[in-house]
DNA sequence: ATGAAAGCGCTAACAG
DNA sequence: CTGTTAGCGCTTTCAT
């Protein structure tokens, strides 16, 4: 039993750095170097290649990763500044699949919060930058279009979730539209030829993307579009209750809501009136938020929206892995989720 | 206009050193050094101060973060790992907490996302040890017991949302029991004297607390605890929906129920029997989940579990600025969020 | 096959 | 008041 110190207080571990192992086995610090990181380039017998490991082993060596990224003059962190992460469950997402696939290439992901304040952005960036990160993934918690932040250069910085038209950042977003149709289409599938399309208040390029496709998909099937169809509700269950009245004005046998919360608004108003879903009025949702699609009675076929997808892509584009030209917007498609109220 | 290489591809900007700034100031890097960090307990003329300023604004310069915790031995990160981002909204909360108080200290949150995989967290816990931090929070998305992973010194290690008995990390988790009692509490405000308790099916310390805090209302407001008054049921919707054969053939006006999504569930249920929340069943749910618990109708009263309190409660421990023995588990309140459907 | 030494960008004594 | 200098822990030529 080694006495070190008083002993009182347990001393900080006092870190074992390359020099430590050296000592022990007998060699440089740069045959340590050599060993701890594995390079076979260099030739070394395979008894000191084994001391060292052993050295190692025993002493519990750990590189000082500041260390080795000030030498090497890059680091492995990417920045990750987020809007708001507390409001929906869907910025976890995107920081899920930013952080998964980060890490399948070695890279630790810097978080912060920014609560749309561009003070607290600004700093977020500035200090990101001081850490030397690889790039900064700059994301909103719901798509849309947005101010490029000052940023020096805007080359090493990738827009999630949101896009911003003129500069040269690259930006990777939902397609909506692609979504819209496919909601459409699903309806269409099961036979409904008169549909309505709840839409949100709220201009965005949701609202505008989901209702082309709306209009695509039905184009498509050869059925003429009747503006009368879209409904204007706020995206919430109150909006979705609240479009029933006008709904069952119309000649329809389904809708297509703008979100979730709005279908589950108006499957309360289906069953107020003793009807039912999808029999008296097939549904169709869009984001496929869990804690209600999957839960409402019938369950909710809806539309995903791929936010752990747009994570990972943004990572995958700022390291290079998927070489797109500076200022492309980047679309990724929204799959359905079939389950029991599209009829 | 300066010209500097061929200006075909935007050299990446050779970053500005303390160098380049001390040699246009003509000053040398000390002094540089004192002025970038706003020593003030050096003297320097305001004259020398005044130009390296100007010299700092006008090259641009911004410190290698990288090499000042390098030369310090100490960084600025706290590493936040978690069990799962993506599952729950919760999760988030405990991020976004972390976040706010790591930054209002001038820390960086450096987080990894493990799935539950016992590899992958202790890499994670690895590499931000590499990297030097503070120390680690290290998070689950439910309260729970858990082995306390394989770290050489949990000292620097406190748990959010879970605990381990025995070991010396500190840790910090919701009040399950204070939250059972104020939600009973609620009820029996309103006058409603027999009430169910819809429990979870699932061993955990939100289950048993829970339990104990309804029991401590009732028995603080001198009713007998009724045991055949509490249900087992999944804790979900379905659970709630099934749990109302039962609670019907009770003698009791109000239901409290394990969380939000049981809660809403059971509205489902008393809705499809043509009866009415909370006039034929006083409803009362936990969790304050606000896409259900806000905009049920009528909007939920239930109890909120402190998720972003959890993760700031967590770096303050961290950091020394909540001083706790090491062992200690430190519980946090949950709030009642009063909506309407409480009677 | 291995070691010596320079230096990454910065801070903090210590001189002057 | 300000400059010189010695590292922090590590990688990487370049000698040997």
């Amino acid at each position: 039993m080694q006495t070190k110190g008083s002993g009182a207080h347990p001393t900080p571990p006092a870190a074992v750095t390359l020099h430590d192992v050296a000592r022990v086995a007998g060699v440089s610090v740069a045959t340590v170097s050599y060993v701890a990181n594995g390079r076979t380039n260099v030739r070394l017998s395979d008894a000191t290649r084994l001391r060292v490991q052993k050295a190692i082993d025993d002493l519990g060596y750990r590189p000082n990763a500041l260390a080795k990224n000030l030498v090497q003059g890059t680091s492995r962190f990417i920045g990750l500044v987020a809007d708001g992460v507390a409001t929906t469950p869907f910025a976890g997402q995107i920081i899920h699949g930013a952080q998964d696939e980060a890490w399948r290439h070695g890279f630790v992901l810097l978080v912060a919060n920014t609560e749309s304040d561009p003070q607290v952005e600004n700093e977020a960036i500035d200090m990101m930058r001081e850490h030397q990160v690889h790039g900064i993934l700059y994301s909103t918690w719901y798509h849309r279009e947005i101010a490029v932040p000052s940023a020096p250069n805007s080359s090493d910085m990738v827009l999630v979730n949101c896009f911003a038209p003129g500069s040269r950042a690259r930006a990777v977003v939902p397609d909506e539209r692609q979504g819209g149709r496919v909601a459409t289409e699903q309806l269409l599938k099961q036979g409904h030829s008169r549909i309505a399309f709840i839409n949100t208040t709220w201009e965005s390029p949701a609202r505008t993307g989901r209702l082309a496709g709306y209009r695509d998909a039905l184009a498509a099937a050869g059925i003429d579009f009747e503006p009368a169809n879209v409904i204007d509700a706020e995206p919430n269950q109150e909006g979705g209750y609240g479009a029933f009245e006008q709904i069952r004005r119309l000649d329809v046998t389904a809708a297509f809501c703008h979100n979730d919360r709005v279908a589950m608004g108006l499957y309360d108003a289906v069953r107020v009136r003793g009807l039912k879903v999808p029999t008296d009025l097939a549904i169709v949702g869009f984001d496929n938020q869990e804690v209600i699609a999957a839960h409402l009675r019938p369950p909710l076929t809806t539309v995903q929206l791929p936010h752990y997808e747009l994570g990972a892509a943004g990572v995958r584009i700022l390291l290079g892995l998927d070489p797109v030209p500076a200022g492309t917007v980047t679309q990724l498609a929204c799959p359905v989720v079939q389950r029991d109220s599209d009829g």
